[in-house]
DNA sequence: TTCCAGGCTTAAC
DNA sequence: GTTAAGCATGGA
């Protein structure tokens, strides 16, 4: 066929930075076997795109250190444009334009953190590019355990997402906004959403497809204070959410959730406390941290799950 | 059954 | 402005 290529194409070639470990983001990429969105294995990890409208199948490895390769593993090689958008999707999911040193310094100093940055050196936070995906993540993770926070993802993705077969596995896209215009409520109800999840998913469905709200908007905000109040407007996003979107689709450094109770758990079990400490302790314990709060978190949560 | 989980809203002070 | 209670759902 015209313009078909052969398996396995070599679509690009990313720069890798220093401090960074794509081993150790893989092992967070496979935190979850519940996860739906990705799948990963010993060299790399596979993930569905969409790109100019043609379902794509993309797999990224670090055959040599400094390089990432970005493979075609099935669909037509997208032109020029989509290939941008693509690199562009990968630099924001391994945040790869960061320069970490100044995140190790800190790190290095301090008695919490030094541990992990050993353990995990070369660890990104891995993002959640796609507004949507990420406030949908966010909203399915209020006040419920991960496992079964990966449950109702699946549900949501596996019910409105596009989906692929490839090599005898199913590879899914995180549904479009605009698939949530005619769905009710009761719909998401039965993938075990509470009403207050469907009502907000829904909501942010809606504000997105309509332009409503949007990444670049927000990323246009004077601070991220700013845009973290225009998050909180929305009925059903709270401080965590909001906290939790800056730190992963904002390219946030200075995010701190000191609501989540997973940073409360691995701040009580690193530091042997008797109980969780409160967002104020919380506050106080990353005054060293400032400016790389979100990276903290990101590595605290890495002690616990 | 109870308690907890990568919370949010509303109502009361 | 801060705090308490109510809300839901599955897992351990």
């Amino acid at each position: 066929m015209w313009g078909r290529r052969g398996m396995n194409d070599l679509l690009f070639e990313l720069p890798l930075p220093a401090l960074f470990d794509f081993d150790v983001c893989l092992e967070y990429l496979n935190r979850s076997p519940l996860e739906c969105l990705y799948r990963t294995d010993q060299q790399g990890v596979t993930r569905y795109f969409i790109l100019d409208n043609m379902p794509v199948l993309i797999r990224l490895t670090v055959p040599e250190e400094s390089k990432l390769q970005v493979t075609l593993l099935h669909g037509t090689a997208p032109g020029p444009e989509a290939q941008e958008r693509l690199a562009r999707y990968i630099m924001e999911w391994f945040d790869l334009g960061r320069d970490l040193a100044p995140f190790y310094r800190v790190a290095e100093a301090d008695p919490l953190l030094q541990p992990l940055a050993q353990q995990h050196r070369g660890l990104r936070i891995v993002g959640i590019p796609d507004l949507f995906e990420a406030l949908c993540w966010a909203i399915l993770g209020q006040q419920v355990n991960l496992a079964f926070a990966y449950r109702l993802k699946h549900q949501l993705t596996a019910a409105y997402g596009k989906s692929l077969e490839w090599g005898g596995q199913t590879y899914y896209e995180f549904p479009a906004p605009e698939v949530f215009a005619e769905v009710e409520l009761e719909e998401l109800f039965a993938l075990q959403l509470t009403r207050s999840k469907a009502r907000t998913v829904l909501e942010v469905a809606a504000l997105i497809a309509s332009g409503g709200l949007s990444r670049e908007e927000l990323l246009a905000k004077p601070s991220p204070e700013a845009a973290e109040q225009r998050l909180l407007e929305i009925r059903g996003v709270g401080p965590w959410t909001s906290q939790y979107v800056r730190m992963r689709c904002l390219d946030d450094t200075t995010a701190f959730p000191v609501g989540d109770v997973g940073l409360q758990n691995a701040v009580k079990f690193l530091t042997g406390m008797d109980r969780k400490p409160t967002p104020a302790e919380l506050v106080q314990l990353a005054q060293p941290w400032r400016g790389w709060e979100a990276y903290a978190t990101f590595y605290l949560w890495r002690a616990l799950y």
